[in-house]
DNA sequence: GGAGCATGGTAAGTTTTTCTGATCATTTTA
DNA sequence: TAAAATGATCAGAAAAACTTACCATGCTCC
């Protein structure tokens, strides 16, 4: 029924309209003459009236071909629009990524690099929000963002992990706490201190260290709240490096010694599933970022 | 720089997504499954990057291959929607005529025939307009109207005229008046009388009768007033025969018969310049139906 | 667990489309 | 009137698109 229009004719009427004539509009196009005439003889038929008067030498529109000409020209222009967008998309210079991260990277590591890759893929516009392991492994999951930086990872089918950093977990105490001298610790060391729980704890689950967390009778999820504790001198607690917040200056961490904990730290992502053009710059940006820093030692 | 995306492979895309496999695509497009296959690639190789994902069984988009998605259905609806009108156009299914006519064909022929024609071509626009002859051919020139219908034209390089019928000039009194009874008149008959001028009066001009336009006083261009006048019985007045209203009772016509004037009534077109489909309809269509009546005998 | 039936991908050859180069007929320009 | 430019035409060449036949893989159902 409908005859397909062929988007390269439509640029040939709009040439020879534009430069005023055949032969131009062969030069400008890169074409031979005979092939615009045939092409546009073509379209002619194609739509059962002519386009151009035959009378006269100079190129000239009927009524028809000119109700034609404006219609052709937003044809054309969506689709270089459609093309140009989409290319811009595939070449990652525009397009969005959505990612999540534990709130340490987000915080400590995120500024950096999003930083640095602003500067690298202008046009990229990023969206970051924060939330524990579990939070940031269910939001790539269901898809809600692209890519994950968390630690704590479950083999599972449908996500794939790639190993950022090793993170060595350590125990964060006041400066004036007996153990903020130490070097290194064994975890026995910890027994005769009150312990604060965190969101980070459980990365001591499977571990000797375990035995700790059953004595412990205070929980604390908020990292504020946590370090005001600890100001307080409350008691001690056990974070990864990462998420110890060098700013306090009454606060001292000593990494755990015996047993040596870390959490890995990595990309998520789900498994079947390829990235956006701009995810996998994103991707890709991280991943080359924080190859050669596999553990974090400052 | 900007890939040529063809409107065929978007197709193909769109089918792959509608029927939910390459296979079926295939079959609704009446090609090979082959054919998708490699049209597809050949376009994700065009835009840099895949549109379905390579890994499972099923046909599934990518990130990107969404985003496409509703622009390659847009553009392809936005070419099927030009196309379809285009061809409506040329087709005569739809358009838009403009037309103008001497008074007399405005309100005597045209009723009738738009009828006709409004029935064969519903879809189409008209625009009629009338004005005296030398307005009728003024609108033609300047493109104001695709097609007159008009008399009185003088051979003009630019404009083309198909004579369509030959219209009688007569004498027009009132009943009770003395030339009233006769069946034809010889110009001199009139010289006893009152002439009353009118628009069409000029069709005298070059033959015998000219003579009495210069011993009339009394120049009348409404028709409505016109046969006013001549009901009050104030004089006659000479007409084309297609101009005299026969509604009115108390009026008579009489052919002149020496001389025996006549004007010739046809269709005014630009020369050099073809006509949009729904004029070149209007065209065909008033030829074709005024043809056989060369002469107005009624 | 393997036959059978899907999926899509690959290769060689054919058909269709498109383009070129040479040439022609007209019209415009100088 | 000669010269130059316009677009149209035709046969053959180049390019693109398609088809048939075949392969590899994953899934389903005894």
């Amino acid at each position: 029924m409908l005859p397909e229009l062929k988007l390269a004719p439509l640029r040939y009427v709009l040439a020879i309209l534009d430069s005023g004539g055949f032969h131009a509009a062969a030069k400008q196009l890169h074409r031979s003459q005979p092939a615009v005439s045939m092409a546009v003889r073509d379209l002619e038929e194609r739509l059962g009236q002519p386009l151009f008067e035959k009378g006269g030498g100079k190129a000239l529109l009927t009524p028809f071909g000119r109700w034609c000409e404006p219609r052709f020209r937003e044809l054309v222009a969506h689709h270089d629009r459609v093309c140009r967008d989409a290319l811009a998309i595939a070449r990652q210079q525009r397009g969005r990524v959505d990612i999540a991260a534990v709130p340490s990277v987000a915080s400590r590591l995120m500024p950096a690099l999003l930083a640095g890759f602003l500067e690298a893929y202008p046009g990229i516009d990023i969206s970051l929000q924060d939330g524990h392991s579990e939070r940031v492994n269910e939001m790539v999951l269901k898809g809600e963002v692209e890519l994950g930086i968390t630690s704590l990872w479950l083999p599972d089918d449908t996500l794939r992990f790639d190993a950022l950093l090793h993170d060595d977990i350590g125990v964060v105490c006041r400066d004036d706490h007996p153990l903020a001298q130490q070097n290194a610790l064994h975890w026995r060391a910890l027994k005769p201190y009150t312990l604060i729980r965190n969101g980070t704890s459980r990365l001591l689950e499977g571990s000797p260290a375990a035995e700790l967390l059953t004595h412990s009778t205070l929980y604390i999820s908020n990292m504020i709240s946590l370090t005001a504790m600890l100001e307080a001198g409350i008691g001690v607690t056990t974070l990864p490096r990462l998420a110890f917040q060098e700013e306090h200056q009454r606060l001292r961490f000593i990494p755990l010694a015996t047993p040596r904990l870390e959490r890995r730290i990595g990309l998520l992502r789900r498994a079947r599933q390829s990235l956006s053009p701009a995810a996998d710059a994103m991707y890709g940006y991280l991943l080359t970022q924080l190859a050669g820093r596999i553990s974090l030692k400052r």
